[in-house]
RNA sequence: GGCCCCAUGGUCUAGCGGUUAGGACACCACUCUUUCAAGGUGGUAACCCGGGUUCGAUUCCCGGUGGGGUCACCA
């Protein structure tokens, strides 16, 4: 009985760009099923299409796919015994597969020319009939196809599909799927250059990897029939199908380059992190039922089961990643947000000097970031949001100036403001609040008039960490040559 | 165009015959606060339409509409 042993799913992009967010997703999807089952995960590089595969699109989904967390149990590096985990080297069992349909007369060579076909399905079209292989060639005599051959013409094989019945796909998530033959017409199962097609291919391999459930985006559900009849044609069982609803653009089209970051490389360059995209895409299609969203990877691969798959296609929204990725900025460990917020600050060369220059070091970075995470959405936000811990020759905020400096009273109260900052030895965030609270109390005005002046003269900016905690930050010596600073530019 | 899938606020979703239709993002107030975030409270906002079935349909069935997918020597 298939669903006593164990279960065993596979990724299987085709190389010929990044990983995209859909990819991901789909990998994801997998990954989960198959970590919650205890099964294994595969991963299958499909580069029959010898125009548009890359060596470097491998490299790039492996990376992809091992930030985002994604461990594969068999495929390239970590190999398997059911290798290898590349299409165009196991070349001979599609060409096994191939010849014995071709012996059984299940499947046949058709010479016609992708020239001749294109013509064929341009004015099937023009006349308003479905765009279908007509069959040129389905019944060509063994002395027409030796003739064919004789005279050297190229052939692809094509796979006798019955023109009668129907062939039913059992989706794990959208239940029984019932196509007529009749609409499916003999495609192609190895091209001219010998290269098995994607539908041919897939199911060889499939087969050979033991796989026992299929789960992909919809956009393969109308070719499941196609697949279920080679395996038919074979006498071998399909796997159990299940289509997982696609990721759409916002403008509910199918995503591509011009909405933005969609593949997973660019999600990382724009300071995401990969806890956080694991999260969303979870949500993405999947829900644990109750009224939970922020999960942790180990509690959704619990969690995660076929039947909670939504049936419907989902449009990706850049905010709630945004603000899933906040989350995961303010709640991981320390350290983790160093780590990964370190690309980007070494973005900034001159920042890079200043810290490098800086005598407090990786404590004293450690420190300012603790501070400024609760504030950031993204990992690209940080440069920006440490720089003025160690700049002195920044430029003061337009509003804030206007608002708070450029002031009547602001020259003199930054002068008292400095005053008895001079005098605290312990520079601690408790000592600076306390001379501050008890200045305010002798001046008898709010907090914010002295507060908000300060700010800006120390950092340039009307917003940020509590100003107590940025002047500890900063130190005594800063903070004070940054109010000399701005009582001097006050008093010019 | 044929075939297939789908349909709850702008978005992601819960719901599996009887609910004041729940949550989250976003948005708007208020609150907290030295600012900004975060947090808290509240608010605007949804069952595509029409027929059935049923005492009763968001939920089941059919039709329509809408959206998506697919019809390659791409996967």
């Amino acid at each position: 009985m298939k669903n006593l042993d164990r279960i065993r799913v596979r990724f299987a992009p085709s190389p010929t760009g990044m990983l995209h967010i859909g990819g991901a997703r789909t990998a994801l999807f997998n990954w989960l099923f198959a970590r919650n089952q205890q099964g294994s995960f595969i991963l299958r590089i499909e580069d029959t299409d010898r125009e548009r595969s890359t060596n470097e699109a491998v490299q790039a989904i492996m990376a992809g796919l091992r930030w985002l967390g994604l461990d594969w149990d068999e495929g390239p590096d970590v190999g398997g015994e059911h290798g290898p985990y590349f299409q165009s080297e196991r070349l001979d069992l599609y060409q096994a597969a191939a010849s014995a349909l071709a012996q059984s007369g299940a499947a046949y060579p058709c010479f016609c020319t992708p020239e001749e076909l294109a013509a064929k399905r341009e004015q099937a079209r023009r006349e308003g009939r479905p765009p279908r292989y007509d069959g040129q060639c389905r019944n060509l005599t063994p002395e027409e196809v030796e003739r064919e051959k004789a005279n050297g013409h190229r052939f692809v094989l094509r796979l006798r599909v019955p023109q009668e019945g129907q062939t039913t796909v059992c989706d794990l998530v959208r239940g029984d799927v019932t196509f007529d033959n009749v609409v499916i017409d003999d495609f192609i199962i190895i091209k001219s250059d010998g290269m098995p097609t994607y539908n041919f291919a897939c199911v060889v391999d499939d087969y050979h990897m033991q796989v026992t459930h299929v789960l992909r985006a919809e956009e393969h559900l109308s070719n499941t029939p196609k697949q279920i009849m080679v395996a038919q044609a074979l006498g071998w069982e399909s796997p159990t199908f299940a289509h997982v609803p696609m990721i759409l653009a916002p403008d509910r089209s199918k995503l591509s380059k011009r909405h933005g970051a969609t593949s997973v490389e660019e999600f990382r360059e724009q300071g995401f992190l990969p806890e956080a995209i694991i999260n969303y895409l979870a949500l993405l299609g999947w829900s644990p039922g109750e009224d939970r969203e922020i999960m942790p990877l180990e509690q959704i691969v619990k969690e995660f089961s076929l039947e909670r798959v939504a049936t419907t296609a989902a449009i990706y929204d850049v905010k709630k990643l945004t603000w899933i990725n906040g989350h995961y900025i303010r709640a991981l460990d320390l350290e983790r947000i160093m780590a990964a917020a370190e690309p980007f600050i070494n973005g900034e060369p001159g920042l890079v000097k200043l810290i490098k220059k800086d005598p407090g070091g990786k404590d004293r970075l450690r420190a300012i970031i603790a501070a400024v995470r609760d504030r950031v959405k993204t990992l690209a936000e940080i440069p920006d949001a440490i720089s003025y811990f160690y700049r002195d020759d920044f430029a003061y905020e337009e509003k804030g100036y206007r608002k708070y400096l450029a002031q009547e009273e602001a020259l003199a109260l930054l002068q008292k403001v400095y005053d008895v900052l001079s005098t605290v030895t312990d520079f601690t965030m408790e000592n600076t609040e306390a001379a501050f609270r008890s200045l305010i109390a002798a001046l008898d005005v709010k907090g914010g008039v002295l507060i908000h002046p300060t700010r800006v003269a120390i950092t340039g900016r009307t917003f940020g960490p509590g100003l107590f905690d940025v002047m500890a930050l900063l130190g005594k010596k800063k903070t004070l040559a940054r109010l000399a600073r701005a009582i001097n530019e006050l008093a010019n």
